[in-house]
Formats: C-alpha cells, sequence, structure tokens
DNA sequence: CCTCGTTTTTAGAATTATTCTAATTAAATC
DNA sequence: GATTTAATTAGAATAATTCTAAAAACGAGG
C-alpha cells in the first residue's frame, strides 16, 4: 500500500460515480499533482484484480470503475448517460437462468443494461 | 446491400466462432483481396446497428462479432479461450431477477461469463 | 534506524483498436 | 441512362491503454 494507493482509493469512495481511468487522474492529481497517468492505471488495476474495485465496460468506451463491491449489475441511462448500480432481487442467481453444463465454474460475470428509466411522476 | 456487406456476413456465417473484426478482415481478403479494413468496420458497425449480428465485448479486449441471433449470453472458458453461445432456460427473464424501477424499458443487455467448463468424465 | 531486495512510481514513448477524411466507386431512384 | 445518394478505399488521425527504463519508496531483518 502506497500513498498514490490510498489516494486513488479514497478519490473512488468519495464520488461514486463510475469515473473512467482519466477521470480518476484528474481527481487525484487535484491532492496529488505529481501522480502520473500510469500510476492510476496500475493502482485501478491492482484493485480490480484483488476484488476491492470492479471494472466496468460498456461497448467500445473507455473503462469505468465502481467501487460497490456488493453484487450488482450496471444500467445505463440512455437520457441522462448516468450509470446506475442495480442490485439483485433476494435470493437471485443469474446463473440459474441459464443452461451452463452442470458444474461450469464462474470467475466473472459482468452484466450491464442500456435503456430508460420511466419518467418521474 | 453490397459485394461486401454479403460478403462480410457470409464469411460471418460460415465459422461462428466470434471473430474480431481484424480476424473477419482477414478471412474476408481471401475471396475480396481489396476490401479494405475500413469497410469491414463499417459493414459490422450497420449490421449491429440493424441487429443483423452482436457486437461482444470482453473486458478491455477488441470487440467480437456474433451471427446468433437468438437470445443468449457469452462464455469464454477460461482454459482454451473460446467463447460459447449460452442460452436462457425456457421463459426466463435476466431482468425479473434485478431491483430495476418498474416501467424501465430495457434496450441493450449484454452479459459476458469467464469461467471454467467441467472437465470431460 | 540502516541496508538490501523488491515493488511501485514516473515520464514519455509505443501500441493498437477504432474512427475519420476526402476522393472514388458503386448502388438506387427517377 | 442520368442523377442523387450511400458505400468503399487508403491512409492518416485519434485515444485508451500498455510498456520501458530509471528513480523512488516500501518493508523486512538485522
Amino acid at each position: 500500500m502506497t500513498k498514490q494507493r490510498r489516494e486513488v482509493y479514497r478519490t473512488l469512495l468519495a464520488n461514486r460515480d463510475h469515473p473512467t481511468a482519466n477521470d480518476v487522474f484528474r481527481r487525484v492529481q487535484r491532492c496529488m499533482p505529481t501522480i502520473s497517468l500510469a500510476t492510476v492505471y496500475n493502482c485501478l488495476d491492482a484493485m480490480a484484480e484483488n476484488g476491492l474495485i470492479n471494472q466496468v465496460n460498456f461497448d467500445r468506451e473507455p473503462s469505468r470503475f465502481c467501487v460497490n463491491c456488493t453484487p450488482h449489475v450496471h444500467f445505463r441511462d440512455i437520457g441522462t448517460g448516468v450509470i446506475h448500480d442495480i442490485a439483485f432481487k433476494e435470493g437471485c442467481q443469474i446463473t440459474d437462468l441459464l443452461e451452463l453444463p452442470e458444474g461450469t465454474e464462474v470467475s466473472e460475470l459482468e452484466l450491464t443494461i442500456s435503456g430508460d428509466l420511466p419518467a418521474k411522476s
């Protein structure tokens, strides 16, 4: 654990809006002007490998990062562009819905959804 | 519909192994040596927009393309690297498992899984 | 608290998938 | 068949990410 990693993590916690690596870089720079973009990538990758954060990919867009460690999926509201974390209903296992061979071991699962939220009433 | 688009589509149908744009380019070149990579991207994008094919994204890897138009998800076997199409069980709706606000309209949904298939017995 | 071996950071260059541009060619419509 | 429109081409441009090599920071023993 280095100063840089702590600061990157602190920044992610401070604003849980699914920033890109570049967003994180610009935010961390405010407190730590000498940090480099490569370090931010390095920190994010290291944290993602250790399951501390999640890497979120929408199509060909730049990766985003998410500190929410509870099981959830990502929903992009097409109207606003905002990405929302969506939890599973109680006791639901996505893999139960799939025709996976008996005994398959799932190590990564990423579900991303785009759509429109209902208009506010 | 142009010669190039027909050929790109024919190539995808001939080998349903989730090729990248570059893979498709190299395959189409064998029959049509003057085709350009930009055209392959153009054709793939056009077909994906019209729902004729699917664009498949695993993390930060190059996009892959899939001619399977039935609803399904993608499973990468970590051992072999092969991507398998996995169907849903009868009558299953993934969005039923999620805490989505009543009335949410889903327009895109992508589910990718990595893991290990059971050893053959 | 000093040293040694290891890991991380840094700046900048390199890579690579993808997109853009402008000119040419092909398709479709009348 | 002429004309309008859209697609193709080659190559340059872009942008996210990764790599490189050197310097700095870390952490475990002593």
